[in-house]
DNA sequence: CATTATTGCTTAGCTAAGCTAAGTATGTCT
DNA sequence: AGACATACTTAGCTTAGCTAAGCAATAATG
């Protein structure tokens, strides 16, 4: 499929609302990154309690995948995290190979301080927007959650 | 200004919005990621790059402030991209403390090659979209690069 | 103008985070 | 049982982060 004439003369091309965006996303999440030193946890750590966190009892295998990394790395991230009381692992019982990790209160509680400092910032720039962005901006979120998650394959 | 009562009651708050802008922004990148494995850089030394090729002739300690990492970092790091031939250093002459970096026609290359194949599949995706999604996309462009930027005191 | 402070960066030395290669334990398949 | 596959760990290396301390150049001050 080509999609080479669907917008009109108007519309920029994909390409460059694409290069756009990218570079937004890149900016804005490097702003809100001044947030973070206040949590005490480094940036590595931080991305993996956040999956362990939302996306609940998932393998250290799973964890290696979804942040990127060998699994020699998460293993050591996640030790990490079990002495820092953040998360906690055990054994799945139908196969024993398998460690599972669940975050603890603590962990919980730690990612979510430091998530919320990063939203309340990024609120803080939207209350200042008039309504008019604000509108657009809502107007488009549901797209933008679709570009961010893995292609829907169809 | 304030603002508290700026939007009508079907619009979302400013907070979940920011909340969700904030992780998809995370995710869109994450996914985006998986293309950095092809240009041999990783991660660190292909962010320093980057600000040095679109940013111009910085010097070290803005770098670091962009990185948002201590001097030592970066003067390890510009260190590397020197020995790989992806970046020159040279004195200012008005203060001969300072170090400038410019980027070499092979560290141009170099980022230009890896930040277009991530910026190929962000493409592919906006393909896909219906025009009214990529309608409302554009339309909430100019609102994103701005949120994407240094808050604007004012 | 000599001294003192400040600024920009480097050196030394440490910890954390990434990797590959190789090993162990468990599961799966004939 | 034996062979292969999978999930993770261990060992050992490189890169990337930090602090503390140092050096050289500039700026500020008596």
């Amino acid at each position: 499929m080509s999609g080479q004439a669907r917008h009109g003369k108007r519309l920029p091309k994909a390409a460059e609302v694409a290069t756009r965006l990218h570079a937004a996303a890149i900016h804005l999440l490097r702003r809100l990154r001044v947030e973070d030193a206040a949590t005490g946890l480094p940036g590595p750590k931080a991305s993996a309690l956040s999956v362990v966190v939302f996306g609940g009892a998932v393998t250290l295998g799973d964890l290696a995948r979804a942040e990127q990394v060998r699994p020699p790395t998460i293993s050591r991230l996640v030790a990490g995290l079990v002495r820092s009381g953040l998360v906690e692992l055990d054994r799945d019982p139908d196969d024993r190979r398998v460690q599972r990790i669940r975050a603890t209160a603590k962990g919980r509680a730690l990612l979510e301080a430091g998530r919320s400092r990063r939203v309340r910032r990024l609120s803080k720039d939207l209350e200042r927007l008039s309504e008019a962005e604000f509108g657009a901006l809502v107007g488009a979120m549901a797209t933008i959650e679709r570009l961010s998650r893995p292609p829907v394959l169809g």
